[in-house]
DNA sequence: GAATGTGAAGGCTTTCACAGCT
DNA sequence: AGCTGTGAAAGCCTTCACATTC
């Protein structure tokens, strides 16, 4: 629903500029893929040689790309820094992302000492937990402020994405907060499903689903197929119904 | 296409029993909001209210459902304990899963002491560090081992799942000696791409990207369309291609 | 010659809408 | 009367294959 002049009815929202969800999903790999290069000293690349690096097949990564721009030449690949840069662009890292954390159990203190951060836009605008006796404790050089500060620590920072890392039951209300103080993505460690207004963008992230997948996957490896194996009689083929 | 005694051959891979990849991903979702409700003491359940639960559509709800068989009630709904114990049961999630963890810095300890596990089927049978000083510490009950007892570690405890949470330069290593010494299932929060065999399942957790993603979108809300913004002319409205 | 950029084809996933069961 | 289970339609995403460009 891009806010146009006289709002033309726009038949699917992705990004406000056409690229795919799934295109957007896979720019922060290349983007890795691509740093990591440089920092290897290559200059360019072929869409092979950036694909086997990112962990997809080449024509999607070319598909992709073609959705940001021409930034190939054709005979040759691409020019590392110069791919890098328009991704950078593309996914906004140019720009700096105050983030406020919120929870600092063990999960929390984790990422508020994550040098990945600062690498890549995000700096750690804020820390807040409920617990009087954490208040006060740095981590990653940010002292932790009391729950009640909230709003005014997102305000005063300008904070636009907030990171939610307290137990279940305290993460609802802790994103209405934030929502209200006027955060506007949720990155949510929480295992809840949470409740937001429209134009608020959740993520979530939740160890034990990943695990369950595996598990599910692992099961299947260790039995095949339990049903030809217990179900049917010896040699008389049933038709599923 | 289920694998019937004579091996067939198989178009596509999913799951060993055509259940779709993307209802996989719900499955853990719904069990989770059928615990819920059934903690609340709700014993039956509409298509309509588990899917509100769960963050989803009741349709794709109910088609991810069918795929496991006939577990709901024509005119009624579904009774929350029986369907919950189905899809355990489908997950593999009746059985006990053993996980090492590899790599006891804040995110190794978070996860180390993370309820969750216990409560879904897994369980932490063993925690690895290269670093000798952390050797011995205990979390969640567990003692760190070193490094160079890892394929101990996975064997004595039959584990076939592996949790890596090294730093980047550590991961494809640490990965390969997992494979080695019997596991078939990763969870990678290091970001990088792991290289592994065929048959061994990856599944990657990247706080960084999830961040990126997010981003992207909170720079598409402050800039919802620049070319509308830089490129019309201030009253002559043209239609997009 | 080599590798990008891209229509077209093929798959997968979601949504629709209703037949069928309780 | 109400709600599930499911074909069919619609929408996405990936893969193919090649015209185009350097």
């Amino acid at each position: 629903m891009t806010a146009t002049v006289t709002d033309v009815h726009v038949p699917r929202e992705r990004g406000a500029r056409g690229i795919p969800e799934a295109t957007i999903a896979r720019l922060p790999v290349y983007l890795r893929a691509l740093t990591a290069l440089s920092e290897r000293g290559v200059a360019s690349a072929s869409s092979e040689e950036l694909a086997q690096a990112a962990g997809v097949n080449s024509s999607k990564l070319r598909k992709d790309l073609s959705h940001l721009g021409s930034y190939g030449t054709r005979g040759v690949g691409y020019e590392v820094e110069y791919l890098r840069y328009q991704i950078a662009r593309e996914i906004g890292l140019t720009q700096d992302w105050p983030v406020v954390i919120v929870g600092m159990g063990n999960l929390g203190q984790a990422l508020a000492g994550y040098g990945g951060f600062a690498t890549r836009g995000f700096r750690v605008a804020g820390l807040v937990d409920n617990d009087p006796a954490r208040v006060g404790e740095v981590y990653g050089q940010m002292p932790v402020r009391h729950l009640d500060d909230l709003e005014d620590v997102v305000s005063r920072h300008r904070a636009s994405i907030g990171v939610v890392t307290t137990p279940s039951a305290a993460a609802q209300q802790v994103a209405d907060r934030l929502v209200g103080a006027g955060v506007s993505a949720i990155l949510n460690f929480a295992p809840t499903v949470l409740t937001v207004p429209n134009g608020v963008d959740v993520r979530k992230v939740d160890l034990s689903i990943e695990l369950q997948i595996l598990a599910y996957h692992e099961q299947r490896k260790a039995h095949p197929d339990p049903l030809a194996a217990v179900v049917l009689p010896t040699d008389q083929q049933v038709r599923p119904a």
